[in-house]
DNA sequence: GCGGACTGCTTACCT
DNA sequence: ACAGGTAAGCAGTCCGCG
């Protein structure tokens, strides 16, 4: 493969100035052919003998055929070619009958989905031996399992359980995904770059990330050879260029019966199911810059008057069903698509309307799954459920958005907002319907355009890592995609891959007792703060502990509590658990290999300003994604629903954390160091020199075997005797806001508003001297508030409304009823559908039961006692500390009021 | 029958 | 379908009280 083509597929900063002379091959006319011809029955897009190198971005398993498919994004045509498999591989499990014996089990060899056995020898890692097993292997995935009854894996036990009470028959690796199964026997690597040489799946090579992987290595020199392989291979996955994502967002708008609720419209929002209603409108925005607006002509609607932009193509059908298969055209097109809650509402809708009309099934680019829409042709890529994913909206968004609808998240992130609705959507004019539909389109592919496409990058940065196809990689949660790559390591090394209760069994649950009740293990050590205003505070903390841990003390399944006797002595301090000194586990490597990479090299090359834009902002994507995973790395260990769950293992981790800490704080405490405050990772040294910061880091290195970093330093901090409460000002004057009341979001607008002043004026103090006038001017602002809320003087009842989220249905909620609850019961009478996830917004009012929606309320209802009572509450958490009364404060005012 | 002490539930936050 | 620890407010319960 030479250089130069190569290049290509860098993203843009990196390309020659110069565009290349040689172009990519199409592919030969008779294969264009084939594709037209087949068209006509069923599509079909097999990559010719040769393809340029494209992106690994799906797998999946195509039933006809019988055989595990591959697609492969070229991104210099832009288009998606299907490989499929020409080894022969076949799905399969293991047991531990032999094959004689299975020969005895009629249900076996007379499934129809049986093809034949073969004895192999597998390590087993929590016997630390080889296992003899059979390899059941079948002629299609759901002879294997994913059926509810007659599946090999359950007729297995159950048929050997009839002929032999004494010897228990086991299964192994029989609830693993067809394509996953394929891809870590195939050692393959979604995400990353193959070509297609002479009809062979081949991994191309791009020299300069080669370059970069062998600079990286020179950093890991010191390191035990077993730690390097690991560290080149996930280097090499999030080395490799990033191509340019052709994609189309979709939005349908679906005609709906509307119902008027206290003088408002609510939609009631049509069942996908059923698809009672036409489709009115779609609107198609390509990342290529075509915009498209598709709307169907129905009786008495009129134009209107907006405008639509010169650049949109407006487009209108007189039948519902050209209209669909014109959207339908563009998904047979595009190989990306993105929704949001297309899984749910768009795709389904557009599957089954389709079927109402007539369409053939052959014209329909959809799969439908339970709880997904794939495409036949593309990749689609739903941001409701990736938004959705807890770890992404914290981690790598920052919580930026915490209602997860294409308005909030859309409004966090990107500044765009729906298009807000005076009248029903049956209602609208033409112009105004398209204006509508374009916006959730705009918002959907902003959304992934963002940032460089941040988005997509992020969701190719985890394909690769996770070992799994892109459109599960944005469905699923961060324990899967530990999970599979925890397996594909597992069958890189013939090791077996143990079932969930085999580890439990073996070791065990855990000891220690948990503070909070009906947790299972003791969790983190959050010191005492010692109140008051502290200035020149230092934060130091240890950074990615958790994995920092699992690396240093080489935690595992396989290793915590394993069989030798001579590690016995090998404790976990403050628990009774043990751990192996003969061997590394697997996910000390790997976690241990992935924590070291992100700390020695992404972080640092994420903030490097020397390189050019688009190569940072890919390496602060892949630092954002490392994050993601590692700070989950531990707890899975501790979650029951994860393959690989070992409660030991997540109790051990959390005991050297302990461990750790404690430690750290006595030896600031030995150098003279004030801690004044930590919390599992961190300590809070008041005016620390410089030789005692680096005394204590060289400490930790040394005696800890862990790093020891200056996090932040606090101009000053203040601390009430509150644990995880407290204000810091950074050098440069931003101010940190931990756990206050003044920060939930929760709380009314109003007392946030005046929170909000009195941060900013704390901002500006530089030192003790300045307090004083700080000091007055904060008396000040919470007597102007009081004041306010007195004279009954908000601009808005909204800024009095508490926003709090609806956990569960309303209906659900049975040992009590807290107050949104009570405020959704108010609503629901009134005919609003509420649902878990919803936000009640709920102002305090004084007649019973104390609470009124927002909606409904008046502000002469409103109990003003109560809202003084929240405002002191949230301004006592740094009152204490400034030496102020919140009572002197607007006692003070009473006596003016008089005068 | 009422109020204070207490427990438990719920949400939002921290690491 | 990562974990445990903490704060705050409120709902509900128990118990004492001539």
């Amino acid at each position: 493969m030479s250089k130069g083509r190569l290049d290509d597929y860098l993203f843009s900063a990196q390309k020659p100035k110069v565009e290349p002379k040689t172009q990519v091959e199409t592919p030969p006319p008779s294969f264009m052919e084939a594709v037209r011809q087949e068209k006509r029955t069923r599509r079909s897009f097999e990559a010719p003998p040769t393809l340029p190198p494209s992106y690994f971005v799906s797998a999946t398993y195509n039933g006809d055929r019988a055989r595990a498919v591959v697609k492969l994004y070229e991104p210099k045509s832009k288009k998606i070619y299907f490989w499929h498999d020409t080894t022969g591989h076949k799905p399969y499990l293991f047991t531990n009958l032999s094959p004689i014996e299975l020969e005895k089990l009629d249900r076996v060899i007379n499934h129809p989905g049986f093809d034949h056995f073969e004895t192999v020898e597998k390590y087993d890692p929590l016997l630390w031996r080889n296992l003899a097993l059979t390899k059941v292997v079948a002629k299609d995935p759901l002879a294997v399992g994913g059926r509810p009854t007659g599946c090999l894996r359950d007729v297995i036990p159950q048929e050997w359980a009839k002929m032999d009470k004494d010897q228990q028959a086991k299964v192994w690796e029989a609830s693993i995904k067809y394509y996953q199964c394929y891809i870590y026997d195939r050692q393959l690597a979604p995400g990353m770059i193959y070509s297609v040489e002479n009809k062979e799946l081949t991994e191309a090579k791009h020299e300069t990330s080669e370059e970069n992987i062998k600079e990286i290595q020179t950093l890991f020199t010191e390191e035990p050879k077993e730690f390097l392989q690991p560290i080149e291979n996930w280097a090499r996955l999030l080395e490799y260029p990033v191509p340019e994502f052709r994609r189309v967002a979709l939005d349908i708008e679906v005609e709906t019966p509307t119902i008027e609720i206290e003088g408002k419209l609510t939609f009631r929002v049509p069942d996908p199911r059923d698809a009672d209603h036409q489709v009115i409108c779609a609107s198609l925005l390509g990342s290529d810059g075509k915009k498209r607006v598709l709307l169907l002509k129905r009786a008495g609607v009129r134009e209107g008057v907006e405008k639509i932009p010169a650049e949109i193509s407006v487009e209108y059908f007189d039948s519902e069903g050209k209209l669909i298969l014109a959207i339908f055209e563009a998904l047979w097109d595009y190989p990306f698509l993105i929704t949001f809650n297309g899984d749910d509402f768009d795709l389904r809708y557009l599957f089954h309307r389709a079927q109402k009309l007539g369409i053939r099934r052959s014209e329909v680019p959809i799969e439908l799954g339970r709880k997904n829409c794939l495409l036949c042709y593309g990749v689609h890529i739903d941001l409701y459920k990736f938004f959705f994913n807890r770890s992404i909206q914290i981690y790598a968004f920052g919580q930026k958005y915490r209602d997860v609808t294409l308005d909030d998240v859309g409004d966090a992130l990107i500044g765009l907002t729906k298009i807000e609705l005076t009248k029903g959507l049956n209602d609208l004019t033409y112009t105004e319907l398209a204006r509508y539909c374009l916006r959730d389109a705009e918002i959907a592919l902003k959304l992934t355009t963002f940032d460089d496409d941040l988005v997509m990058k992020l969701i190719l940065a985890i394909t690769r890592i996770s070992r799994m196809p892109m459109e599960d990689v944005s469905r699923q949660g961060v324990s899967r995609w530990i999970r599979n790559f925890l397996q594909f390591e597992h069958r890189r090394r013939g090791m077996l891959i143990p079932n969930t209760d085999d580890i439990l069994a073996v070791k065990g649950k855990t000891v220690t007792k948990a503070i909070i009740k009906g947790k299972k293990y003791k969790g983190a050590i959050v010191v005492e703060p010692h109140p008051g205003v502290h200035f020149n505070v230092a934060v130091m903390d240890f950074p990615s502990l958790y994995p920092s841990i699992i690396k240093v003390y080489n935690l595992g399944y396989q290793s915590i509590l394993c069989p030798h006797e001579e590690c016995r002595f090998n404790k976990v301090p403050d628990t009774p658990h043990w751990v192996c000194t003969k061997s590394q586990a697997l996910e000390s490597l790997l976690i241990g290999s992935l924590r070291d990479l992100r700390v020695k090299w992404y972080k640092s090359k994420a903030r490097d300003n020397t390189l050019q834009r688009e190569l940072r902002s890919w390496y602060s994507v892949i630092q954002a994604a490392l994050k993601v995973i590692l700070n989950a790395s531990y707890g899975v260990f501790g979650a029951e629903t994860f393959d690989l769950y070992c409660p030991p293992v997540a109790e051990a981790t959390a005991a050297l954390g302990r461990h750790s800490i404690t430690q750290i704080i006595n030896e600031a405490q030995k150098l003279g160091i004030e801690v004044i405050y930590g919390d599992t990772d961190s300590i809070f040294l008041k005016n620390p020199s410089e030789s005692q910061i680096n005394s204590l880091a060289k400490w930790s290195e040394k005696e800890l075997r862990m790093e020891l970093d200056v996090d932040k330093v606090y101009r000053y901090a203040v601390f009430s005797s509150r644990k995880k409460n407290y204000l810091g000002v950074t050098l440069e004057g931003t101010v940190d806001v931990k756990g206050l009341t003044g920060k939930k979001k929760h709380i009314p607008p109003f007392i946030k508003e005046s929170f909000d002043l009195m941060k900013t004026r704390l901002s500006r103090v530089k030192s003790p001297s300045e307090f004083e006038d700080a000091k007055k001017e904060i008396k000040n602002i919470i007597r102007d508030s009081y004041l306010r809320l007195k004279r009954r003087e908000w601009k808005r009842i909204d800024d009095l409304a508490f926003n709090v989220v609806l956990g569960e249905a309303p209906e659900h909620y049975v040992k009590t009823t807290p107050q949104h609850v009570r405020a959704a019961g108010i609503l629901k009478e009134k005919g609003y559908a509420l649902k878990a996830g919803d936000l009640i917004s709920f102002v305090k009012v004084v007649k019973e039961p104390h609470v009124k929606p927002v909606q409904l309320a008046s502000n002469s209802e409103i109990d003003v006692e109560k809202y003084i009572g929240y405002l002191h509450s949230t301004f006592d958490q740094v009152l204490d500390a400034l030496g102020l009364d919140f009572n002197e404060i607007i006692g003070l005012t009473r006596l003016e009021r008089f005068m």
